[in-house]
DNA sequence: GTCTATAGGCTGATAGAC
DNA sequence: GTCTATCAGCCTATAGAC
């Protein structure tokens, strides 16, 4: 019994992960049902032990995509020194999101590919918590802006929207073979904070 | 004779204004033939009288798409002055990709979008047009730099990633109701000049 | 040029054996 | 739990009438 619902857990583990990749790679609807089987080592028939369609599996992997970033940069921020200054703070977000996107990242790098082509259900049930998400960059970048690290002229929705795509479109181009994504990250958030302008260049 | 040659030419035009507005929201896979000929106005048998296949469509989608950007950005620079700062020449670029992006840009929004799932053989022909207008953004980053307008350690590649990244991910979460286009553009070429880090305040 | 009709292939999903 | 077998539906593409 417990040996069933072990072996049963792990199936559903391996349907997932499989479905992740394939997902990430080719988009869902160009993945088949028979190629996330294969991955995961069974028939296409067997999925529906575990599951009761295709769109239920794209749910379960966009949920776990979102919540393995909010994870991630929720921990990054906890490991901080509570002196830390808001651009450390902000800089380890940046880090951690895009190392949860580009690393370990099947599910995570699914949920931000696929989010624009979901079937419309699907995408007006996980909304909610992509907005819980959104919320916790925009205390970030709030607190950043009270404490007087960033310029209060900025405009804080610009801002995170600037941020974020910087970081979200790197799954478009990211290859493992060149920098690390540590370094990526630094060098983005430096060039957010301090911007690419010569120093003490006038601006227009 | 030149009136079915014309009446060709519109019914093909139609097919394609109609397949990237569709591929635009939807994506490629998930476009049926049927749907493109309903908003083309005619049944889907009929396409194949233009196109020998939905991935010559595409194909057409996509040179359209790159060119529309490229002839937008390559004119808006043409119309600076010649003594115009290498600022606002890069500023001028931005705006003109992003309003080719989202505001006249079924074509240059569905490249955009499907880049990442289009199959492999349209894809490597498609290569050589993005990678030739990469080279007009390396061009002007590095004049830029050489002008001392743009700092000597930024990494221009990155730079190009960062900038271009943030431009490509607003047709994820643009909408016509809010701030124009001009003004986002702005925003965000200010951002990626002078940064969004306080005045005077020291890097850390 | 566009239509209708349909071929041919593939896909998500179900049923029942093991 | 997973398999095999199969169905029903849909989709790209073709053929031939108009």
């Amino acid at each position: 019994m417990a040996n069933d619902s072990r072996k049963s857990a792990q199936s559903r583990q391996r349907i997932l992960d499989a479905a992740a990749k394939a997902f990430r790679r080719k988009g869902y609807v160009a993945t088949r049902l028979a190629e996330i089987a294969a991955i995961a080592g069974l028939r296409a028939g067997s999925i529906y032990y575990h599951f009761g369609s295709k769109e239920e599996i794209l749910e379960a992997v966009l949920d776990i995509g979102i919540r393995r970033i909010v994870d991630a940069v929720s921990a990054a921020l906890a490991g901080l020194p509570e002196e830390a200054t808001h651009r450390r703070r902000l800089t380890t977000a940046m880090t951690a999101h895009m190392t949860a996107l580009l690393r370990h990242g099947d599910y995570s790098s699914a949920n931000v590919r696929n989010f624009g082509q979901i079937p419309a259900p699907v995408r007006r049930r996980h909304l909610k918590v992509r907005r819980d998400y959104e919320e916790l960059w925009r205390q970030l970048l709030r607190q950043a802006q009270a404490a007087g690290e960033i310029s209060p002229s900025a405009d804080l929705k610009l801002l995170r929207l600037h941020l974020l795509g910087t970081l979200n479109w790197s799954i478009e181009w990211y290859r493992p073979a060149g920098a690390s994504v540590e370094a990526i990250a630094q060098t983005f958030a430096d060039f957010i904070f301090d911007g690419a302008a010569m120093a003490g260049e006038p601006a227009p």
